[in-house]
DNA sequence: CCGACACTTCGGTGCGGCTCGAAGCGTTGT
DNA sequence: ACAACGCTTCGAGCCGCACCGAAGTGTCGG
């Protein structure tokens, strides 16, 4: 067996615990120094430091010096969903059994996903977009490939969404994609629009992050704003 | 940090070299016997046994006992999902080339997905099947949904596809499913349908398996026979 | 220029787990 | 009933690696 070595490597470097912990914590998508690491991680400098090495090594983080800080950030959206798709499996409680795992009520209602919502709102903001005529999902053969249709397109400037896209930015990010959700098991927008669409949610202070968390916590005003501004119809 | 354990563990039990070597062997989607996967892995009966209990603790396969044989497979087709794209990642050289690793150029053209083809056959079929409008890909919220279209079924009938799909089979496995390609990135049939489909292909002799590998030896009469079934176009 | 800070590298320690030999079930066939 | 076979469990050896203390590099502030 010549083929398994590099899958088992990578396996094995999100397998270390610490380094799990690390991997889960930059799944929001920011940046993190080393020391901030290895707080979250629970072990000193010096171990988190052969940590991050480590992953770095095997592409699964990417590392960005700025003065005495080293910040490290996920390599990418791949890396993210394979976390995803991992924290999926783990949750089920053996055998198959139909419900899919809560693990935090608050998480499952809405969280970040790299960059952008995800969570129950996540799903409904992808759903109301598409009901909406504004999303367009193509049964394209490439991955599930999605895009905002012309009239989509003056609907969000209307909603006051700056959707600065300057498609010949020469970034070769999607400017939409779909990213399965591992609570829901349904769609959620990630890509440039999904994004902004978080930042905007932010901004309007319909919701705010919870520090050193993945849960996007949202006033009853803002749920509700965020629901009647994007979603098609009321919960 | 109390949310890393599951997937830590998860992650670390596919992390050794001989039980990813035993998980690779399973993605063809066959049962294997303790002592065929004691070989594939290089190490001795006893220690595969080991490892067979850790892979089946941690849920990522099950077990099939038959008479004084122990069948093992993958716990579902989740699972192989993630292989894939652990493959995916692995397969990239660092620094995000732009190829898709070729691993073997036979395995790129055509391979067993678990229980149906892909490769770039698969891909194919997927495409034709769609361009037919045999396969519906829907728009739906879902993660991406396919299905047949009435058309379809009895093209699918003509084509001497025995369809079998017993509606109210009991069984909760979707009919049809798109399945992500690591190597070509784009979707692929997977579900009851791709199964049956494999199933025909080998049945007509279009192409047959090679024996320890995931890989479908096309004929080159076989495959131009496929292509026209099948597929809109020539290549 | 010097101290504070963030991070990495270097040795040494200790535990976990991968490995195999030997022995213990359960099944099949004669 | 006995031998052959497939698999699992038990015990011991041994390597790897996660971990930390101490020392080394580079950067910022006074």
């Amino acid at each position: 067996m010549i083929e398994s070595p590099p899958i088992a490597r990578i396996a094995s470097a999100i397998g270390d615990p610490a380094r799990a912990a690390m991997l889960v914590a930059l799944m929001d998508g920011r940046a993190l120094t080393a020391t901030e690491l290895s707080n979250t991680a629970g072990v000193t400098r010096q171990t988190a430091s052969s940590h991050l090495a480590r992953l770095f090594d095997e592409g699964l983080i990417q590392r960005h010096r700025q003065g005495r800080h080293h910040y490290f950030a996920l390599a990418g959206e791949s890396v993210a969903q394979l976390l995803e798709q991992l924290m999926g499996l783990g949750g089920r409680p053996r055998c198959s059994t139909v419900a899919t795992g809560p693990s935090s009520p608050a998480l499952r209602k809405a969280r970040v996903c790299y960059d952008h919502l995800a969570g129950d709102l996540g799903v409904a903001l992808f759903d109301g977009l598409h009901q909406r005529g504004i999303l367009l999902v193509e049964p394209a053969t490439d991955s599930p490939h999605v895009r905002v249709s012309e009239t989509g397109d003056a609907a969000l400037r209307a909603l006051g969404v700056e959707q600065e896209l300057p498609a010949a930015s020469g970034s070769r990010r999607p400017q939409c994609r779909a990213c399965l959700d591992w609570s829901a098991r349904r769609l959620h927008l990630a890509g440039r629009l999904g994004q902004v669409l978080l930042e905007h949610v932010l901004r309007k202070g319909w919701g705010e992050r919870v520090p050193d968390s993945r849960i996007v916590d949202f006033s009853s005003r803002g749920e509700a704003a965020f629901l009647r501004c994007f979603c098609a119809r009321e919960f």
